[in-house]
DNA sequence: AATATATGTTACTATAAAGTAACATATATT
DNA sequence: AATATATGTTACTTTATAGTAACATATATT
């Protein structure tokens, strides 16, 4: 299911991991690199989180492990979910521009 | 910041309960009854951080609470994140043809 | 073969979240 | 005023998550 998808993306630290997959494909070492605040593990446990929702495939080349990004999922949740309740904006123009106005306080 | 949406999103019973505000605002015990399983408390908790989010608004009739669905924030994510990752869909279908098989398994 | 490198595994700690119970307040109804 | 109704508050328990440390394995390099 999707759960998966929404708990994943749920953390920042993994839609940075995300963000940098975007770009090209990256080794763990490398995005541990890119995150130098974070220990190993607990970027190898972001990527196995991120591995299980499909967001992250894993292409095994040598000693390295490659991960890539797979943004399916991403369009899923948007295409069942949040699109349905995006879709309200447009019919309810005048009252989001209310709502806009406290959001923004 | 956004980070309050994607934690609000994260957990499937506050996204029931933006489901059910979707056809229509609801008072809290109105929600409480489409919620037979969870404890009134538990509702309100959630209903404390879909409010923390921006995704509900209150507003004060009475005795009674109405909840109100806000969209907004939830079509901020998507052009503010989600967009620039399934915009990618387009430029890699048909990887995303390869990955997709992969998914479903 | 010995060593370095990259990743995997297990166990632990600290923090946050989900859920509930008991009690408190505030408004309507009679 | 007394009562019922709807919501708010505080404190607690259980479970899940983030993060780390120490050790294990597997592949490349020399």
């Amino acid at each position: 299911m999707h759960e998966e998808v929404w708990r994943a993306l749920a953390d920042p630290t993994r839609r940075h991991l995300l963000d940098l997959l975007k770009a090209e494909p990256r080794s763990t070492g490398e995005l541990c690199e890119a995150c130098p605040k974070l220990d190993r593990c607990t970027v190898m446990k972001h990527l196995e989180i991120l591995v299980q929702s499909h967001l992250v495939t894993v292409e095994r080349r040598g000693r390295s492990r490659i991960n890539h990004l797979n943004p399916l999922p991403l369009h899923q949740i948007v295409e069942k979910w949040v699109s349905g309740h995006t879709a309200q904006l447009a019919l309810t123009a005048q009252k989001i521009k209310t709502l806009s106005e406290e959001t923004s306080t």
